[in-house]
RNA sequence: CGGGGCGUAGCGCAGCCCGGUUAGCGCAUCUGCUUUGGGAGCAGAGGGUCGCAGGUUCGAAUCCUGCCGCCCCGACCA
């Protein structure tokens, strides 16, 4: 492993890659946009996976899975959702390959489809299908599931978690019969989404509603959670949206309500992705690497013994037994790296790249004195510790940590969250140090093109709780009634 | 998909313009000794289809063509 890594403050990309890469996250695949998530980075997701599935199952949802070849012809019922998705849609077109006659694989022109099947870019319209045969009745309502799937998407330009070709996500589909209802479920979703982001992952994120230009392919409002990275732009980080009855009408879902009428069903479709990896490292980590919160950590205390002799670390292994143990029983996870081959200077600086929340240095001084070494990765600070009591001393900096990097990622966000009342000041702010802009605008798809082909930045959402406040678009004057998030966005 | 850059050992690079001994360097790796409270030191060793496929040539890492992949800037996007 090198030594050191790029500033963030230098080249805020070559850090980021960097990051992912010596944590030992994920790397390249070398495979067209697509990448490799190494152990420890899965470890995180799979941490995130089941903190989310909890939340899931908590308000009533089920999982299922469904197929990732879905026959063109599906994509094809609802309109816009096609105009969505069709430019980036990776397309199964044979079944076979033979052996060309210099020896080379080739693709056997043979075997070409009747119909090509499109890998699934998410899974509305396989679903829709599905579920046309699942609902007749109002007592088949609601359809409350959640799929744990990977799709894929032909992007132009990846991004090691951000943007790649193929991810992982979950994508919930839920059927209601009638609108309040759907409503209602779009809006929790993007509570439970709010919510896993700022306690878990530490994360303040902004609620609101994206603007018509931004909303999800067939859908009729979009939610979404928008977070600020430490470079000043903004991330979408979850989206809930409501579907209407379009899907219902393209795939003819209807069911007889109590009163005998029949009636088509309402829907919504909620997700986030393996791109919460990027938010969690790009809110948080810091010039020495990783920084995680706690409850997401796969590690949550390293200990690294100090010793010269095999006396000495038999000593320490007894010790650290007994701090393990203790830990064992209050649910933190610790990990004692008695690796001879690499001495203990490397592994600070491993484990700090790794983003380990605390690290536990013991050696012969300490087994002296009846102490340890505490690191806390947040701050960097090091402190020592009486070892009695020493895993209620872990618990509460454990703790402490998680409420520490989420303060400072709010601080962040208050620090560079401003307010423009008129256009230059918005452009000027814009092009400064980035950061979310609250202005008004007139609302219109007219309005915030111009601002985005000025500007580069675009509204990110229409906060949930944004106060009423009379205002003047700050482009065309007209009226308005609340401001707006704008932000330069990944 | 448009513009630019790159691909040589696990990683980072030099060599290419101007073709010609055995293709170098740093880090990493392996062995030995000494070390161990912030990425160890010294000595030695191993490791290469020069991205892939064609072409030009007596001879190609070097010149030409095509393809693949990666990075940056646009457009697109979770």
């Amino acid at each position: 492993m090198g030594k050191g890594i790029t500033k963030r403050s230098e080249n805020y990309s070559k850090w980021y890659n960097e990051v992912v890469q010596k944590a030992d996250l994920a790397e390249n695949s070398g495979v067209r946009g697509s990448m490799v998530i190494k152990p420890y980075g899965y470890a995180i997701w799979e941490k995130m996976k089941a903190q989310l599935d909890k939340m899931f199952k908590d308000t009533g949802h089920e999982n299922a899975y469904f197929p990732l070849l879905i026959p063109k012809s599906y994509f094809a019922k609802e309109a816009s959702h096609v105009d969505g998705f069709a430019k980036e849609c990776a397309v199964v077109t044979h079944y076979r390959l033979k052996t060309g006659e210099d020896g080379s694989i080739e693709v056997d022109e043979n075997a070409k489809l009747e119909e090509e099947l499109i890998v699934r870019p998410t899974s509305e319209t396989i679903i829709w299908s599905t579920y046309k045969k699942w609902i007749q009745s109002y007592r088949d309502l609601p359809i409350l599931v959640n799929q744990w799937a990977n799709v894929v998407r032909w992007e132009m330009r990846t991004r090691l978690f951000l943007r790649t070709a193929e991810f992982l996500w979950q994508e919930g589909h839920t059927a209601h019969a009638t609108r309040k209802e759907a409503e209602a479920e779009t809006l929790q979703m993007i509570n439970v989404y709010a919510e896993f982001a700022e306690k878990w992952m530490a994360m303040p994120v902004i609620k609101g509603h994206k603007t018509e230009g931004e909303r999800f392919a067939g859908a009729l409002d979009t939610l979404s959670i928008e977070a600020l990275m430490q470079d000043g732009k903004a991330l979408q980080s979850g989206t809930s949206h409501f579907l209407g009855q379009n899907f219902a009408k393209a795939f003819d879902v209807k069911f007889t309500d109590n009163t005998g009428s029949e009636k088509f069903v309402w829907a919504t479709s909620w997700g986030v992705s393996t791109r919460l990896m990027g938010a969690l490292i790009m809110a948080h980590s810091d010039d020495q690497g990783l920084v995680l919160p706690p409850k997401l950590a796969p590690i949550q205390v390293v200990v690294v013994p100090i010793y010269k002799t095999e006396e000495q670390l038999e000593d320490i292994r007894k010790t650290v037994k007994i701090i393990s143990d203790k830990l064992d029983a209050q649910g933190i996870s610790l990990k004692f790296d008695d690796r001879d081959t690499h001495r203990p200077g490397h592994k600070f600086a491993e484990y700090e790249l790794k983003g380990v929340p605390v690290r536990l240095a013991i050696g012969p001084r300490d087994l002296k004195n009846g102490t340890v070494e505490l690191a806390r990765r947040d701050t960097l600070e090091k402190k020592i510790y009486e070892i009695e009591g020493i895993e209620k001393t872990i618990e509460a900096l454990l703790e402490d940590i998680q409420k520490n990097i989420y303060s400072k990622a709010l601080t962040f966000r208050n620090e560079n969250t401003h307010k423009a009342d008129t256009y230059d000041e918005f452009k000027k702010l814009i092009k400064n140090g980035d950061g979310f802009v609250l202005a008004h605008y007139d609302g219109t798809p007219e309005t915030e093109e111009k601002i985005n082909t000025d500007t580069k930045a675009s509204v990110r959402c229409i906060p949930m709780d944004a106060e009423h406040e009379e205002g003047k678009c700050m482009v065309t004057g007209k009226p308005s009634t609340r401001r707006v998030v704008f932000a330069k966005a990944y």
